[in-house]
DNA sequence: ATGGTCATACTTACCGGGTAAGCGTGCGGC
DNA sequence: GCCGCACGCTTACCCGGTAAGTATGACCAT
């Protein structure tokens, strides 16, 4: 949906063809989200299918003014009326919270506290452990681009797009700090004869002594 | 993807069909994420056909033992090797954040601070705000929903869930309040006569006037 | 002048997530 | 006995998204 929609707000500026929407899309977003050739030639005629764009006639690119861009030499679209007004209700109604995306991680932890296999239940506090090293590297990552980004100067919309990412990323980590605090305080509440699954380890490393001993001293 | 994985896991437990898995799938998020019948037999169907469930034969079901569910009629499903492996593997790896999901909000203000149309701006801070508002109601309806969890005992793994919800919601909200000063931090280190598009209002209130005298407070 | 490379422009067949509507069976309650 | 609901499943479709392929034009090196 959200594809559809940045369509339709970059051709309320100006029409244009699948190439260069595809082009000021990444430009816009700092190429956070590549976007596939072949999608947005998709998504632009289905915007056509649903009435909310047409071709431009050949003969109106001439009449258009200077600042039409010259360059361009494929079919272009522009907004119809109808879809003016996508584009203008747009910016004006929220993104609803109603129906919240499904979150692959969410789920993970949800299953993980659950899951009792043979007996044995997951081991939370590795799932929780391996999670944050991920996203205290993604954070890193995002932090990093975003100090690049403000030396360039590529532009305020890549740095709000970063600072987005940021703050989902600390936000995953706190989180992640506090379902580990929950399913230990969960387990002193109602102790069970439930070690957790010995997985498979790749080497019989210190971490395996550390994890057994953590798991003793938590009883 | 998350559907998938979460199928394994739940049939490294014991096997079931996809009414079931299902049920099981929802029971265990709380049904924050409904799942539809038909995707449930698709996925399983999936599964399948990539070698990772088998169906079990029915006479299985009679030496199984007493945990069998024997109220389970239909066409029951069970881990393959490779279908075990792969549920394995799922604890072992994190989620990865390498190529973040789009999200239609960081698409729709990267947009919005770069987009113009007629030699206008968008109104920014109008977008944040409505935005800020359906995310506080979003927000106020999570933490109600964790108080009622709390009182009814429904499990941990459902208040995990809403936890991983409340901390989004509340990272969206200070990300809004950034954007917000970001913007008029840019605004006034670049002042343009660049006064926002004249939303269409509903109603000649005084939002509308506090919005413009805060727009002349702002130059 | 020619050839190679890259940007521009576009198509196509497909995959996976997801849905609504529909159908059948069995069981419990009235 | 009948109705409604739980259980069990199918089907046709939509939408987001992709990789691979094709064609043309411009530019640069030879």
């Amino acid at each position: 949906m959200s594809i559809r929609q940045g369509f339709l707000a970059l051709l309320s500026e100006e029409p244009m063809g699948g190439y260069q929407l595809r082009q000021e899309f990444e430009a816009r977003t700092g190429g956070t989200w590549p976007l596939n050739i072949g999608q947005a030639y998709t998504t632009l005629q289905r915007l056509e299918r649903d009435g909310l764009v047409e071709p431009v006639p050949d003969d109106a690119g001439a009449g258009a003014g200077a600042d039409t861009p010259a360059e361009s030499r494929g079919e272009r679209y522009r907004l119809t009326a109808a879809g003016r007004a996508e584009a203008t209700s747009w910016w004006q109604r929220p993104v609803e919270r109603n129906a919240p995306a499904r979150d692959e991680l969410a789920i993970k932890l949800a299953l993980a506290v659950t899951i009792h296999v043979d007996g044995h239940g997951v081991d939370v506090g590795a799932v929780v452990q391996r999670q944050r090293t991920e996203t205290l590297r993604a954070l890193r990552d995002y932090t990093r681009l975003k100090k690049d980004a403000a030396a360039d100067g590529p532009g305020l919309a890549w740095t709000l797009v970063l600072d987005s990412l940021i703050f989902a990323a600390e936000a995953e980590v706190r989180w992640l700090d506090h379902v580990e605090a929950s399913v230990l305080r969960a387990a002193h509440a109602h102790p069970v004869v439930d070690p957790p699954v010995v997985e498979p380890a790749k080497t019989t490393t210190t971490p395996k002594t550390t994890k057994n001993t953590h798991t003793k001293a938590g009883r």
